[in-house]
DNA sequence: ATTACTATTTCCCGAGTAA
DNA sequence: TTTACTCGGGAAATAGTAA
């Protein structure tokens, strides 16, 4: 893409009136109301990209139509393409941090039947019954935990029983250090702080790889980039917790 | 959108290597090879955009790591709304022409029940037994003829009977004088130029529209936005004739 | 290597104005 | 009314260079 911005303006402007079909009738004060900008500015432009080949000028009477050319039309259709495919693509999402254990509920939690079988139904895999807690390291990573906090959308109910109450969470599913699947819990009245992520999987992760406390390990989630782009129109910055079942 | 060409290729650099969630490596000679500029102007670029508050940067021992913030996120959306807005929305072609008589060989095909029924199934009205035909007017709806022809994908078929072979036409669905339902026939074999089309419609436009030969009609096609941008990159440039049947 | 300052040049914008 | 020229001021890009 060659064009600045008033040159984009102009091809914009023009075919939105339907300017490769039809000429489209233009006054140098009008587009310059259009483009923000002068008379002289406006006149310009038009003359610049008359003479590169990007629009037709025809006068008739005291009226001047203006053409989009078909190098006008490929090059809006290549930005267009260009922004799309960077626009819509989806985007990676990375969390790292320290492995630290906890009390050791989470085994305790996700071997309970009830929620197991949720997990198997609704993020598709039979958890090996306990959590790895995971302590993010950087502010990147933290902000990224309440980003894809957004996106964690797997609802995983809580229960009563004549004892107690067992509290819900939201779940996403994530990628563990690029190669095993697992899910990163959101969970409801956690007593950890907003820097630590709790996550399952089919596997003992910390057996498959060894971990001890203090090792390093990422966590990648993708998300989709259309639903992204708009988040960054929420209006209300919640803090990433957990919302409340409605 | 308030950003210069250099300033929008610096937020896309950044938003396809995802500087949205993690900060992404940048030197400025390597920035500056990207944007095809100088290294001074690539450092002047970020300097700037860093005070503007669309990007934050930090350096990690000699390295500096850039983040984009909400702020380029919602001009980036913006900016690719906008552009979506304009390139999707569905065209109108306009083709404009006078009346004039032919040998009425249009209302003897039409009333064969082969075309007939044809027109009453694949466009879904009954025709009013005639052609109505329009000398195209202007350079421009002759152009327009070309470009709609490549979009009239509606075969109206042919056939043989003992004595000869009746041709097929292309058909495409249009308004005519912007309130009446009708559809332009791409007739194969025709002994129209190329600034004729031929117009059927349910009602008979002659005496609903009180029209003499000579009079100006107006034909108005709908074509969707996306297929249109393709058609800019038709490679091979065919002169709007009739495709063979394959 | 870097980043980013200063100086010079180049380019662009808008006022004035002619046709 | 138009369009579009010249010209002066200012912004932006590059070159040279320091840190």
């Amino acid at each position: 893409m060659n064009l600045n911005k008033m040159q984009l303006r102009l091809l914009l402007y023009l075919y939105e009136r339907n300017g490769f079909s039809n000429g489209v009738q233009v006054t140098t004060p009008a587009l310059a109301r259009f483009l923000n900008t002068s008379q002289q500015s406006a006149s310009r432009v038009m003359i610049k990209m008359e003479r590169e080949g990007f629009i037709e000028r025809r006068m008739v009477g005291r009226s001047c139509y203006v053409r989009l050319t078909k190098k006008s039309i490929n090059e809006l259709s290549e930005l267009y393409a260009e922004l799309k495919r960077i626009i819509e693509k989806p985007v990676e999402v990375v969390l790292e941090g320290r492995v630290f254990s906890g009390m050791g509920e989470g085994a305790y939690y996700i071997s309970l039947p009830w929620y197991r079988d949720q997990i198997r139904k609704k993020l598709g895999f039979d958890p090996y019954p306990g959590t790895l807690n995971v302590n993010l390291l950087s502010w990147d990573s933290i902000q990224n935990r309440t980003l894809v906090g957004k996106y964690a959308d797997i609802w995983i109910e809580g229960f009563k029983d004549r004892n107690r109450t067992y509290g819900g969470a939201r779940a996403i599913l994530a990628s563990f250090n690029n190669s095993d699947l697992c899910a990163i819990l959101y969970i409801e009245r956690t007593h950890y702080g907003e820097n630590v992520i709790e996550v399952i999987s089919p596997v003992y992760l910390r057996g498959k790889y060894g971990l001890s406390d203090g090792d390093k390990v990422k966590i990648t989630v993708t998300l989709p980039a259309a639903n992204f782009s708009a988040a960054g129109q929420i209006p209300h910055e919640d803090k990433g917790q957990i919302l409340p079942k409605t």
